[in-house]
DNA sequence: TATGAATGAGTATTCATTCAT
DNA sequence: CATGAATGAATACTCATTCAT
């Protein structure tokens, strides 16, 4: 593992445990073994540090809820990508919580870290859209679905870390996927 | 307005725009007109201050969203808080804005904010119980149950916050109820 | 001595002897026997601490140039003023000094400090124009009459100051002036 | 251009738009095209950078100054060394701001720079020990003399340097010489 | 010769908190 | 109650220099 590579991944563990801000630049290079000016030397500054974290952490949940070709109905689908993104969010728990941290971040480029969670939650418009048009899904405004779903998706995956007993469970897997889905359909 | 108040305006207002950690305690005072004594005089600690905050805050939206009695159906009650809590929201945006911050700070009290907010929107437990039992509501595992409402009910009115120009169409009103309502509701 | 005219002139000294920019601020609060703090709650930056420093020496300057009355005639009216700013030096080597290191720095706001310069020895121009006037000096331009002025003075300044045994030579002293007189004086 | 001389160029318009201690190495490596590796494997300390950059800029000056044979009396000679002087700074205002930074830096090597210099302007006090012999110019003190023409000479390139229009107008070029050698000359 | 990743002591600046008035 | 000067540990970031390739 290169040491860039060391430090982002212990800065994912130092910013989801203690915050991002309380994090001292110092305290990452320590823990990853590396000198300060390491850390500097690959991102020039803490800022650039989590956006390249933000952006690594993206690409590996996009690539993980990429779909080979749109296989069975539209209920099918919406459970397969909802499936898989649940399925990284509980083999990353610090991932998806760190892209949590960043999303809810004051002050900052808010619209960036939104618009970058749209780019990897894509599909759900599509297959909102889709779903209008077939008739199965209620004329619900795009835009309000959207942050709706994104955040359903957030904290489903969010309680399932924090309650690992339960994520396994069949019966809750379902229940958290129905609240998401019953949410738009039509009845 | 006495200068506590004054110290807890101002600090609702920038820690709302610039996050907790963010914001100096001297920043807040000088934006009071006080002296950073008088900030520590009322507040002994940084962090009593955001305490007493939320739950100045906390104890505001609480008193909004008081039913004097349980009137009409469930899915009218239900309603009824939704639109209590909502106008709220969109009458105090940096209040609302402040608590959603309180609940994603990492690293810190968690349990206590958690259960804070449970305390304010309890409402919807018993809600939840109730339609069960009559049969007008799904039987969802509570905890994820509550946990999405929740989500769901913050993620609206932050929704609305941002798009004050949609908090008055009632088509949008009546959509954010209803992604929230019949994600449980038997059909 | 307040701790803030304490730390300026223990800033004096450490600046003059080993260079502004090789002079840290801790150094400066630590010599002055007060918190680094201390010293940025009465100067909010370094930069702002040379500028006061600037400011603070090169009035004391302007006072001890200042001429009562326009005594005697020409020659001797420079000669006092000479004199008088000869003395302030040898009284005060490290002020000197510090004007000429702040004279010289590059890459500074350059434009204001020779400009501040110009406002102490500003009776040089005037003296310029009555003696060209009243046909005792010659017609110099004198922009570049000024700056040359300027820099003899410096120049024979920091010479005393350098050897001290010499600044009470009057021969030299005469020399000095001569020097400075006759580059100009219609002969 | 070798390398070397690369680094060398770049250092001296870095060291006199920004001073010498605000630029770093890397900086120069950077702007130079070369791994900082390099720099430090043709000079092994910015001091000696420093070091070696004088040497080039104040042998090149020397070369410049160079007067084949003694033509003409006193004046003319003098005058024609400080002509030669001045075009060379003209031609490299950069080299001359250089050397004027170099002189001036504080807690330096002061006496060797200042030997430096001497050596470049040596001919000065053979002019004046030839024009005192010859009764063409007065007794002034040799070592404050010589500090003066120095200063004049800076000044006056400097001068020059930043007011280019009157580099070519032969009425200020005449009134710098003069300025320079009336304030020695016997009248 | 040339490279550039790695180092770690050093720098300016911030900030929660104290306390004498 | 109120003030604001004073504190000093902590922080993000810099930089001359080294060294394995």
């Amino acid at each position: 593992m290169s040491k860039r590579d060391l430090i982002l991944a212990t800065a994912l563990e130092l910013f989801v445990h203690q915050g991002i801000g309380a994090t001292a630049t110092a305290q990452i290079a320590k823990a990853a073994g590396v000198a300060t000016g390491t850390l500097f030397h690959h991102f020039p500054s803490k800022a650039q540090l989590v956006s390249a974290l933000y952006l690594n952490v993206k690409t590996q949940l996009a690539e993980a809820m990429r779909l080979e070709q749109g296989e069975g109905d539209l209920a099918g689908r919406a459970r397969q990508y909802w499936d898989r993104g649940m399925d990284w969010a509980l083999a990353h728990p610090e991932s998806l919580r760190f892209m949590s941290l960043v999303y809810h971040r004051p002050g900052q480029d808010g619209d960036l870290k939104r618009q970058a969670m749209l780019e990897i939650l894509g599909f759900i418009p599509e297959l909102l859209r889709q779903g209008q048009a077939e008739g199965r899904l209620r004329p619900v405004p795009e835009d309000l679905a959207l942050e709706q779903c994104q955040g359903q998706f957030m904290t489903a995956a969010q309680f399932f870390i924090d309650h690992p007993d339960k994520a396994g469970d069949g019966h809750y897997r379902d229940a958290a996927f129905d609240l998401f889905w019953l949410s738009m359909a039509r009845h």
